[in-house]
DNA sequence: AAAACAATGCAATGGAATTGCATTAGTTGG
DNA sequence: CCAACTAATGCAATTCCATTGCATTGTTTT
């Protein structure tokens, strides 16, 4: 087992049971953002109802972040070791691909400052592009 | 009624039926996205799935335009008059307040470009930011 | 008026999020 | 080492919403 694994879950307090490791070993292995359904497949026949629970459960603490990318499902990714309870610090752009359909974290894409009107203030931002990735290009 | 009603529904070549009509009166008096579930409420006893079709409807002909803020349940707002079928063009920004949870959209704020990837090419944004609205500000 | 097409309403389906509860595992105090 | 407690799991069930099928109604065209 990759070492690394328990140690992101012990820096956020999740205690490392085998449903948990397996989860964040997927989590690890991807380079898309990936939804519930896909871990349920990939991890078959493990507990869909499970894995449910680990996910919010890494969410709440900071281990992993939710992109909503409009294609109605969810996405789930890690977070970036500054991320706590309180504050994601995810705000990087997120890629949609339309023709392979997976969803990227862009992490050095930053979201350029946005003036919004008087007396609006901000709290997150998220900043969804749509379009086609690098391997979909031709 | 309104002409603008139907003169809304005729641009885009939607025959101007009851429902539409009251659907399209009930976008027009808000100044916030709005869900589905927000029209059944406010259109009771009207059935469901008409309003379901008639938002889809809508949507097709460019009339309004979906706006995923996170929280799970799609919004909609009616469109600039320049979108149509093929190319929406609410390239502005989207503010959900967490205090309210009202979705604003902010005509006068755009996106900024964003530099991607190289080989990554865009063709939609949806920049949505959550924070605190004007009203909500004390 | 008849035919053709569009819109509607009801029923039914399907998928996913969420919760309740009993069981199991893991931890702590005696 | 055992008992008590807490956390995590697995299954069942519920709820909510999007979506589709189909028959009926309304509208337009010829």
């Amino acid at each position: 087992m990759k070492p690394i694994t328990e140690q992101k879950l012990a820096n956020k307090n999740v205690t490392p049971t085998a449903m948990r490791i397996l989860v964040m070993n997927m989590l690890l292995e991807q380079n898309a953002a990936i939804s519930l359904s896909d871990i349920e497949k990939s991890l078959a026949p493990a507990d869909r109802i499970t894995i449910y629970r680990t996910i919010k459960t890494f969410e709440e603490k900071g281990l992993v972040h939710v992109i909503e990318d409009g294609t109605g499902a969810p996405k789930y990714a890690l977070c970036l070791e500054e991320c706590d309870v309180n504050e994601h610090h995810d705000l990087h752009v997120h890629f949609n691909c339309i023709s392979c359909k997976e969803t990227f974290c862009l992490p050095n894409c930053k979201i350029p400052d946005v003036s919004l009107p008087v007396n609006f203030s901000s709290t997150e931002m998220n900043l969804i592009v749509k379009g086609i990735c690098d391997k979909c290009a031709n």
